[in-house]
DNA sequence: CAGTGGTCTAGACCACTGG
DNA sequence: CAGTGGTCTAGACCACTGC
């Protein structure tokens, strides 16, 4: 398990090299990007799971011949992005949507009072499991071709008793083969996670675009609100490493009770 | 200029120190953050103004007495909350938001076709600018007593033509003595690059609370929109250094041409 | 060319976790 | 106590900018 040929450059090698492929505009890339990328390799590979701990930095630094800093500035990067999750003195570990501190990671709609997660769980209600063929946005969104297979699902999330949120969600049928309404009802925890373990599938960064909108075409109805009622409309586009589209869900959030949160740096 | 008493602690006093104040509870405080500090301090107190450079990181060395290697990594934070800009061959500049690229950092609506600026500059309506007694919310917004004076602006801004964004802001009155509708008129530039300016006060960081409500009390007629309209409803709360609030803005946002974007790390 | 930030190393020591 | 991540140093060298 160690010591395979993962050394990066022939150290100090940066001028001229033939590399390993996949640059040819950044003239200069430094070491410890290139350690960033063989360690993303093996996260994406799966060498290390969700909520496993990686090889420790020294042996990192053996490993691929570099010092200890290089490892870490790499590693440093990669917890930034939320890819990473160090903790001093246990060990650093693959990121997973299973913990408790990131059960809402990507959801930003919060209670007006009280604390985000104050309400207790949220009842999740699926509508609808199916399969469909893309239509021509969602398989833009999702990479795919128009036709494409694709699974839908729509669900409600209600926070004390009070319907809150419809989703619509778009995933690819390839990489979510054998998904049900059943298993998607019965587990419990955030559905990313549970992508996590049954498909392999990791979300690690997404986009959303946000818009106003009535509640029309039966979403007033699963939402118990009369017909009209300004909505969060929230579109997001959820990625995996290499920023491969995995899922479009489109959110419908009342903000009578709640509101979408956002910090800018 | 050089040499005052800058000089963190005693190098390696980290037991029973008396240190400077203002910590309790971190029993352990490592000298990086030390030196962040006292960056901030400077940055605060207005020893180096925005867009200008600070002393190189060796000089900085020197005069806080630590190695190159600490005060880089006081920079790296610094420069991952946008406080300070680095440039490689030039120097650290104390960010501003006067530059093109940070034109509008704050704001997250972009047109629904087309790049962010592809739209060419907004037109900015000044439609009020009024001294104001502060209500119950606002005063607790800026951290004021109700009934403390305030500024009250409203303004419409316009893309390609179209009234898109309908701006109520508040401001304490007495860090913006001498703002007037003429001088917010006048300047060409981003509302913040002049509140650096003209008053000294730089924005750091904000928060949003976002909703989706109808178009009323006389909204609609500014933006030139029906009555009832889904707008979308963005309460902004801007600070300066050290968390102060100096701002707050409610802003409505049409969402047919446009969309609030956010990624999701 | 000198000056700046950016990279990399090797080694020492500290703080935290768990058995 | 050993093992982990976290801090700090001193020094060498590289890449970029502008004169």
């Amino acid at each position: 398990m160690l010591q395979t040929t993962d050394a990066p450059l022939p150290a100090n090698a940066n001028d001229a090299s033939t590399a390993s492929g996949e640059q040819l505009a950044p003239s200069f890339s430094p070491l410890y990007q290139q350690i960033k990328g063989l360690i993303l390799n093996s996260l994406r590979l799966g060498e290390w799971k969700p909520g496993e701990s990686i090889p420790s930095e020294k042996d990192l630094a053996t490993r691929f011949r570099v010092s200890q800093g290089t490892v870490r500035k790499a590693i440093d990067e990669l917890a930034a992005e939320n890819l990473l999750d160090r903790r001093q003195g246990k060990g650093t570990f693959v990121a997973t949507h299973a913990t408790q501190q990131a059960q809402f990671r990507f959801l930003k709609l919060v209670p007006d009072t009280g604390t985000p997660g104050s309400e207790g769980p949220a009842q999740r209600d699926i509508v609808e499991c199916r399969r469909a063929r893309a239509s021509a946005d969602v398989a833009r969104a999702l990479a795919l071709r128009t036709g494409d297979a694709v699974l839908q699902v729509r669900r409600v999330l209600s926070f004390a008793g009070a319907p809150t949120i419809l989703e619509d969600i778009w995933l690819p049928a390839a990489p979510f083969k054998g998904l049900t309404a059943e298993r998607l009802a019965n587990y419990q925890g955030p559905m990313y996670a549970l992508f996590e373990t049954e498909f392999n599938v990791r979300m690690v960064r997404a986009e959303e675009k946000i818009r106003a909108e009535p509640a029309i075409d039966g979403r007033e109805q699963l939402l118990k609100i009369e017909r009209g009622t300004p909505l969060l409309s929230v579109e997001r586009i959820a990625y995996t490493y290499k920023d491969v589209p995995m899922e479009l869900r489109r959110g419908y959030y009342r903000t009578d009770t709640h509101h979408y949160f956002n910090t800018l740096g």
